[in-house]
DNA sequence: GCATATAGTCAAGCCGCTTGACCATCTTTC
DNA sequence: GAAAGATGGTCAAGCGGCTTGACTATATGC
């Protein structure tokens, strides 16, 4: 593979994750929520069953500090609440609250309908088969953008 | 495709997206430039005969301002050089200096060392095709993260 | 030739993040 | 079971890279 051709590839890859998660965030603020890309990200984190704030920071790839301010945002808009974490005092977990989970299938919504020019494009079959080929070669990259 | 699935479709991009473009930096700076991720993707535009900051924004995905920033930085590290644009007495055609292309070869090799994993792991072809389905699904995003 | 658009610059401000320091609690070790 | 270290969280300060706004100089269209 030529060098060029691998800096093409991470133009295109940025491309890609860039224009979907802007059109998802558009969709998101569209449907009245108000947010921003993080948002979705940390969402899909807390619906598992809660994080603490450390555990966001690692899933996000930002310092403990950037998280909880993430989730004084979340906190403020509405969107998930502090709750003692049974069995460490120290920690708080953060849980979703019902308009955060409406804002959640609101943001899954909008990925979807984001993608969906793709999938006409090249095939459902095609697209699963790229996200499961991404997910082979970055699965624990940050979800977050180097630059 | 399940509206879940769409999400992490994109989590996967930017997952992908951010480590390749982080260790093509490191490698980059590995190799003895002091650089920070846009540079390459400036560097690609550049190489290709010169360009105007505001093309350079337009590339990038930034405001003029924020590209002409940008210039100023890649003057000063001597990365570029700002010369009489030829035909358009406003503005300023920016080209590499020797040691840009210097640096703009390095950043092609960190890059291919970058996705020699995912070749030894989907194959060549499949990298590729992966390469050139993105590029037909997002051919004009900004080159730049979303948040 | 005048009006408008475009390339570039200067200046100010801001958002989201980092670094550093600190306290409270948990865990390890002896 | 007590001391020592590790870990979760918060407070505070700073900053990098970007944006918005205002302005000048050159180009272009009618």
């Amino acid at each position: 593979m030529q060098n060029s051709e691998a800096l093409a590839l991470t133009a295109v890859l940025l491309a890609a994750a860039g224009e979907l998660t802007q059109r998802i965030n558009d969709g998101v603020v569209a449907r009245g929520f108000d947010a921003r890309p993080a948002y979705g990200f940390a969402f899909t984190r807390l619906s598992a069953g809660g994080a603490t704030a450390t555990e966001l920071a690692g899933h996000l790839g930002v310092t403990k500090q950037a998280a909880s301010q993430l989730v004084d945002e979340l906190v403020r808009k509405g969107y998930a609440e502090r709750t003692a974490h049974p069995g460490d005092a120290r920690a708080r977990l953060v849980v979703l609250t019902e308009r955060g989970w409406a804002c959640t299938r609101a943001a899954e919504e909008a990925a979807a309908d984001a993608v969906r020019p793709w999938v006409e494009l090249l095939g459902e079959s095609e697209v699963r088969a790229l996200r499961d080929q991404l997910a082979r070669i970055a699965p624990y990259g940050p979800i977050r953008p180097a630059w």
